[in-house]
DNA sequence: AAATACCCTCTA
DNA sequence: AGAGGGTATTTC
């Protein structure tokens, strides 16, 4: 008897097991409907085998559908996906069909000739637009607008039956991008990266690259050359780049256009269904070579994938906390290693992980060095807030104010970056001292004035000011407490009036396409000072921006989580960067209540090696990541007894294990989201050990009930 | 996820 | 006993 194993898209731990009826053919990425209790289901074969017979009966697969099936690469990489962050593998290959479960675009309505039916009068507007026409289906609008006449004169035409509307399915065409269309020149240091570059990429086999060069050094131009050999070689090669945030892919998406003269297909949550659809097709089919993403474009299902590049690497937007929780970039060195493909790592501030795994020499450490063309790096000051305290409720200090009027007297722009958004991030009463939370969730409300509400950023719920304290009910008593972007754009309205001034954050851009007018605003000079949390920080390019001023530079290294140092170092060289791009000298001024800070220190001096030396050293004392593999388990319930029994039964029921210790179970730092209390536990272990095999036998020594969820986090970054 | 098995309480 | 309902379990 012949079995077919099936992912099903269900969180259940593993493929299900059908007979496969005889006459029917069937391979491993099929897709097929399957019997599930009474109904019937879309699933994919995971494993065709021979068996004598089993020990249960075994329903039949209904059928094979017609839908591609999806290729041996993608296969593989789903199930290697499952098994490492512990999630059911038939989730993640229905995170692979995604694109097609979308609805096929509309087909599209074209007028065509019918035969060489004449029309019984010929006035010169008909004969036009025959002659526009000719043999080709063409849109009726498009049709009217090139012969110059109305459309009831093609209605006309269709009435008498001259013409026909015909229904054609869209399908998207990707034109083959051109290595040769606009090739750029590169500079010493970009010509040697892309030429090593260009070497492994093309020599074939898994080839992990860290492509290392500080913010305007040109790593997009190396990774573009690169693509450009990789399509030389072969025409069908396939590429994926992907990037942290939606709102960049459209610079790329340009540069790329112009480069190559063909528009690389766009894949990420913004994209409309039945667009995604198309991709997805062309994707399986091979007619699309250049895909630019966000992370979910991993599980795209390429025949030919010869690149994968992910821009700013070290970026944790990468990471994925919500339903699968999945690192975009580990995920994309999986990826490569399945499908024999070369990964590109770019990033001028890369993650520790990367840095360590270069150093060892499994990537092969490409660098950029000096930044292109004329531009220099900014020159980085500490500004000590002890000795220059700014005023009561305001925040900017007066050496700093001095460098934001002097830049706006030179007709240049300034960035003030604060990486929080709204007005305030907190409201307390000033009479009982009562701070306002979310009702159900122990979080902050931050106060938005834009919109008068107060708001919890964790859950979205949002609510008026209230006019009394909800804890002590007095009166006109609540104040609002610390800066926000808000709050920032107002001080720098009030100093300097004169000023066009702008708010980026996701609030004030909660679209792509609002982002890209922002920022076409502010490369066209129409904004002066532009207050912008990390949503601004990124990957932009503003050639008259001279000045970044950091508000609260000490902001990411409270809370010491272990990434604390490494984030706030990422991110503010990452702002500070922002500053001289072009042929003017740039200037940040990092506002500080501790300077001697050694991230700061490191910052100021632009010194990476010496931060990522002393972190990386306190990281392996503590043989924590990159040293050490971390996990953490959530228990969540809104059954406060249900999460700790739990918590309890699985402190338990640790295996023994050498070389590993699991912390907790304790309060999550955020015990109540949503009305759910959360408790968590901390598994540590050294590289050597199978973190997964660990996990797995743990977990299924405890019984869940169905009203508590537990969520496996391996490699966990979010610490709440 | 969705169907159904299970287990209460309530009604008469 | 049987209906009604909410919750837990199972689906190859």
């Amino acid at each position: 008897m012949k079995v077919a194993s099936v992912l099903i898209p269900l969180p259940v731990p593993e493929a299900f097991d059908y007979e496969a009826p005889e006459g029917m053919t069937l391979a491993r990425g099929d897709q097929v409907a399957v019997p599930l209790g009474p109904r019937l289901i879309r699933g994919v074969v995971s494993e065709v085998f021979e068996t004598t017979g089993s020990n249960r009966r075994l329903k039949s697969v209904d059928s094979r559908l017609d839908d591609p099936a999806l290729p041996a690469g993608v296969m593989d990489f789903v199930e290697w996906a499952g098994r490492w962050t512990l999630s059911p593998p038939g989730e993640m290959a229905a995170t692979a069909l995604k694109g097609l479960r979308a609805p096929s675009p509309r087909p599209e309505r074209k007028v065509r000739r019918v035969g060489d039916r004449q029309p019984a009068r010929a006035t010169p507007a008909r004969t036009g637009v025959l002659e526009a026409l000719g043999e080709r289906a063409m849109a009726g609008a498009d049709l009217a607008r090139s012969a110059g006449v109305s459309s009831g004169v093609i209605k006309g035409l269709i009435d008498e039956g001259v013409l026909e509307i015909v229904e054609i399915a869209a399908e998207a065409a990707f034109d083959r991008p051109d290595p040769d269309h606009a090739p750029a020149t590169l500079n010493g240091d970009q010509a040697a990266a892309a030429a090593a570059l260009v070497d492994g990429v093309t020599g074939g086999g898994f080839r992990p690259f860290l492509l290392d060069g500080v913010t305007g050094s040109g790593k997009t131009e190396a990774y573009l050359e690169a693509i450009a050999r990789v399509l030389r070689a072969d025409p069908a090669a396939q590429i994926l780049i992907l990037l942290p945030e939606i709102a960049l892919t459209q610079a790329l998406i340009e540069r790329i256009t112009a480069r190559f003269g063909a528009a690389p297909a766009e894949w990420h949550s913004g994209v409309a269904p039945p667009r995604r659809r198309q991709v997805w097709e062309a994707v399986v089919a091979g007619r699309c070579n250049i895909v630019v993403g966000a992370r979910s474009a991993l599980f795209l299902p390429f025949v030919n994938l010869r690149l994968i590049v992910v821009d700013e690497e070290h970026d944790s937007s990468f990471k994925q906390e919500e339903g699968l929780v999945y690192h975009g970039r580990d995920l994309a060195v999986a990826r490569a290693r399945i499908e024999k493909a070369a990964v590109v790592l770019a990033s001028a501030t890369p993650s520790l992980e990367t840095l360590w795994n270069a150093q060892a020499g499994r990537y092969d450490w490409l660098k950029l060095g000096a930044r292109h063309g004329v531009a220099v790096m900014p020159d980085i000051e500490l500004l000590d807030l002890r000795q220059h305290t700014p005023d009561p409720q305001t925040w900017l200090s007066q050496p700093l104010r001095l460098a934001v009027a002097e830049t706006l007297a030179r007709g240049e722009q300034t960035l003030l970056f604060l990486n929080r958004r709204g007005y305030a991030p907190v409201v307390l009463c000033r009479v009982c001292g009562h701070r306002l939370t979310a009702p159900d969730t122990d979080s902050w409300l931050v106060e938005h004035r834009y919109t008068g509400r107060l708001v919890c950023h964790l859950t979205g719920f949002s609510m008026a000011r209230p006019k009394q304290c909800p804890s002590c009910g007095a009166e006109d008593s609540l104040v609002s407490v610390g800066p926000g972007v808000e709050r920032v754009e107002e001080e720098v309205r009030q100093l300097f009036p004169e000023a066009r001034t702008a708010v980026f954050s996701s609030d004030t851009v909660p679209d792509a396409k609002s982002a890209r007018a922002l920022i076409q605003r502010m490369t066209d000079g129409e904004i002066d000072i532009l207050v912008a949390t990390q949503a601004a920080a990124k990957g932009h390019n503003f050639p008259r921006l001279t000045l970044v001023g950091v508000v609260d530079a000490d902001l990411g290294l409270r809370g010491g989580d272990l990434r604390a140092a490494e984030r706030t170092y990422q991110l503010l060289a990452q702002a500070t960067g922002r500053a001289g791009r072009a042929d003017r000298p740039g200037r940040a001024i990092l506002q500080t209540w501790t300077p001697e800070h050694p991230v700061l220190q490191a910052l100021a001096a632009g010194d990476r090696d010496a931060f990522v030396e002393a972190e990386m050293a306190e990281r392996e004392a503590a043989a924590l990541p990159p040293f050490g593999r971390l996990a953490a388990i959530i228990v969540s319930s809104e059954n406060a007894a249900a999460v700790e029994k739990v918590a309890a039964d699985l402190a338990q029921a640790i295996p023994n294990a050498e070389r590993l210790e699991v912390y907790g179970p304790a309060d999550a730092p955020l015990a109540l989201v949503r009305g759910r209390r959360r408790k968590r536990l901390l598994v540590r272990a050294d590289r050597d050990v199978n973190l997964q095999a660990f996990l797995r036998a743990w977990l299924t020594r405890v019984k869940i009930p169905a009203s508590v969820r537990l969520t496996v986090d391996v490699d966990p970054y979010s610490f709440l």
